[in-house]
DNA sequence: AGCACGCCGACT
DNA sequence: GTCGGCGTGCTC
């Protein structure tokens, strides 16, 4: 006997779980993961649709209770099962539940509902309204009286809302429908889309001789018989997007669609502009200040074929094309394309399954690949495409690397370099931009006091408070604010004070040394005002500012041909966090930022201020040398079995009760260590996570590495199910981070 | 979401 | 007692 998981299609909460059904035997054959079942569900066995999400030959419940399932209603492959299907996987492959991943992958589920809101109006006149509603309350139905009350002051109500309001359900409002006094109608709400009419289209230019060899390379790697996902390897500058064009076209015009994701940070106006100016109705946008429902509209679009290429980030990975030609990941290396929340999915990796149940083809685009993607083209499992000049042969600019350590020598306590000092002069004398870049926020402008050491921290949070020009101290993840402390509250001493090194403090730095420089700042505090990060770049664009200052957002994709000295003001900070990306981060980071200079005619050149001026990411990144960074990196991995090089799993658990949180680890480590097969598996934890305190809820992670995948999954499966079991765990969230 | 069950106030 | 509104809880 065979038994399906179904998900009730229907959106609320608690039916937010899988029921078992009994698969009729004539189907056995048939049904498949993914596949749309007609099911008779409750009390009244009223027959719904739900999505079958796993097949299995145990029953969870006694067989006698189970109902047995109708029929299929969709035996066709469709474009929604190809998802769910991925969704299965998803779930397997990153360990959520598959309510989880479904919602991940189909927005459908509950966003239908919140585009289809429905309203209640009266369906009889006022003055028989107002006769019923009498009646009503002569009698013993007060609540539907209310309802009438309620419609005779409002034309229309919304029905969520009334409800809640008018503390009713649907119990009293069924009989007034069916006695015609009321009636409900779902309203299309019309949401304003993106507009791409009225921009114009833009002339492509031709390939230079570079980009067309990429591009032949590519075309040559589509025409086996399995293409493999292709790496396209491109120094900054050197003109990716035109590659991608071309592609964009090809898969078209063969009748198929595009989905080409970019990070969130990149999504700007003028993105979203080339996009429209290249693709005119052919394309959407999304960007994550879409809401669900426009989010929804776009996907809506996508299904009817009404467009063709979707732009966008991480989510829309899930766009729901028919014929899904090819899949482009531009910056593949970036941290965005990562998801925070169970699944935690990879776009990359994501992207790569997705195309291969579809027949469609990736491309993975970066000016300093991941460790993870570039490894794959060393295995031959990826195709390798390089492209190693500049657009138009412009010179990569010419790079120094500032030891911070010989100018504290020599006397010099400033933030900026006597070199850097002197490259900003010259700069502001010849009339052209500069732009300097600091890694971190959250690190600048910590309070700590100088007598006794104390760090002040957020009381929610295990994270250290930033103080800001306006006099009080912020929390970055939970927003808390307190006005800035005149005594240590630890030692009482009044030598207090915050550690200058963030971005307003190099502004402060720069306007005292250049009084007439025009300066501009790019922060957390200065694009939280809608439309205001745009407003910032046009301005520098339109050279209205001599100096940028800002933090990553100002070192991504953005072109700048005036710009010719870029500064890295205090490279190590991405360099001694408590991660072992950290190494690979700061070689992207200042790679991409050395690269932002020099991009119009005049050539162009980059300091990097550091305290490791030794370190292989700062000198790679300097010499513009990915091949030797990544052989030094990856000699590191090796060396300490960390991806890509082995295999890491991750168990996130969080929870308000300290001790609970801390004994349920415990018992977690020593079940993963019975179950281990010998030594060759690492346990390192639990500890603390890196923020070991979010909003008064404790973190704690217990990781694990191997160099089997499968030893790792098969942990990951029994931990899922020792977890159920124990009800230890119910007071705790788990979640499993598999990188 | 929608159905049944059961509590509780009103009325033959 | 009985009738019926309406809140509550469950649905394989």
């Amino acid at each position: 006997m065979i038994y399906a998981d179904i998900i009730v299609d229907i959106s609320h909460e608690k039916l937010d779980r899988s029921f078992q059904y009994l698969v009729p035997e004539e189907l056995e054959g048939e049904i498949r993961i993914g596949m749309v079942a007609a099911i008779p569900f409750g009390n009244g066995n009223c027959e719904r649709k739900g999505y079958v999400i796993g097949l299995s030959e145990k029953p969870k419940i006694s067989p006698d209770k189970m109902k047995s399932l109708l029929r299929l209603v969709s035996s066709e492959e469709t474009t929604e099962t190809r998802l769910v299907s991925l969704a299965a996987w998803m779930s397997e492959r990153y360990g959520a539940t598959m309510a989880q991943s479904l919602k991940t992958v189909i927005p459908l589920r509950e966003k239908v509902r919140a585009k289809e809101k429905r309203l209640l109006y009266l369906n009889i006149d006022k003055k028989k309204a107002e006769e019923l509603a009498e009646a009503l309350e002569s009698g013993r139905c007060k609540a539907r009286a209310r309802v009438i009350r309620a419609l005779l002051e409002n034309e229309v109500l919304d029905y969520t809302q009334a409800c809640a309001e008018l503390k009713i359900t649907a119990a009293v409002l069924k009989p007034l429908i069916a006695q015609g006094a009321v009636r409900i109608e779902q309203d299309e709400i019309y949401r304003m889309s993106v507009n791409g009419d009225n921009i114009p289209r833009e002339q492509r230019s031709l390939l230079t001789p570079v980009q067309q060899n990429a591009l032949e390379q590519i075309q040559k790697e589509w025409e086996k018989p399995v293409p493999r996902p292709v790496v396209l390897h491109g120094v900054t500058g050197s003109g990716k997007t035109q590659v991608y064009m071309k592609l964009i076209e090809q898969v078209i015009a063969e009748g198929r669609q595009v989905i080409m994701l970019i990070p969130e940070i990149a999504l700007t106006y003028q993105t979203v502009r080339r996009f429209y100016g290249w693709f005119g109705d052919k394309v959407s946008v999304l960007n994550s200040r879409l809401s669900q429902g426009e989010r929804y509209d776009q996907f809506k679009r996508a299904r009817r074929g009404e467009i063709q290429i979707m732009v966008g980030p991480r989510s829309a990975l899930f766009t729901p094309f028919s014929r899904l030609g090819l899949i482009i990941i531009d910056e593949e290396h970036e941290q965005t394309y990562k998801s925070e929340s169970s699944p935690r999915y990879h776009a990359r990796e994501t992207a790569v399954q997705r195309a291969f149940m579809e027949g469609a083809k990736v491309v993975l685009g970066s000016a300093t690949p991941s460790l993870e993607a570039y490894t794959k083209t060393v295995s031959g499992e990826f195709a390798l495409v390089e492209m190693n000049a500049r657009f138009g042969d412009r010179p990569l600019p010419h790079v120094s690397v500032v030891d911070l350590r010989e100018e504290l020598k020599a006397g010099n306590r400033s933030i900026l370099s006597r070199a850097l000092k002197e490259a900003i002069e010259e700069r502001l004398k010849a009339g052209e931009q500069a732009m300097l870049f600091l890694n971190r926020r959250g690190y600048a402008g910590f309070v700590s006091c100088r007598s006794c050491g104390q760090v002040l921290k957020c009381p929610h949070c295990d994270v250290a408070l930033s103080e800001h020009n306006n006099g009080k101290m912020i929390c970055h993840y939970c927003g808390y604010q307190q006005p800035k402390a005149e005594i240590c509250p630890s030692c009482g001493s009044p030598y207090i004070g915050g550690f200058k090194a963030g971005t307003q403090q190099i502004e402060q730095v720069l306007s005292k040394k250049f009084p007439k420089a025009r300066i501009l700042r790019m922060d957390y505090d200065t694009t939280r005002a809608k439309g205001s990060y745009e407003e910032i770049l046009a301005s520098f664009a339109a050279h209205e500012a001599d100096i940028l200052i800002g933090t990553q957002m100002i070192v991504k994709g953005h072109d700048f041909p005036e710009v010719t000295l870029v500064g890295a003001v205090a490279a190590d900070l991405s360099l001694n966090m408590a991660d072992y990306r950290c190494g690979e981060r700061t070689f992207q980071l200042l790679t991409q930022a050395v690269g932002r200079s020099g991009r119009g005619r005049k050539p162009g050149e980059a300091f990097i201020q550091t305290y490791h001026p030794e370190h292989y990411s700062i000198q790679a990144a300097a010499d513009q040398d990915y091949q030797r960074f990544y052989q030094e990196e990856m000699s590191y991995r090796m060396l300490l079995d960390y991806p890509p090089a082995a295999h890491m799993l991750s168990i996130l658990a969080s929870g308000q009760d300290e001790e609970l949180l801390e004994k349920g680890m415990e018992f977690l480590r020593k079940f993963v260590e019975r179950i281990s097969p010998g030594d060759s598996l690492h346990i390192i934890g639990p500890a603390w996570a890196a923020v070991g305190k979010v909003n008064d809820v404790y973190r704690k992670v217990l990781y694990m590495k191997h160099t089997e995948e499968n030893i790792l999954m098969n942990i990951k499966n029994k931990i899922q199910k020792y977890i159920e079991i124990n009800s230890g765990f119910r007071k705790l969230y788990i979640m499993f981070d598999y990188q």
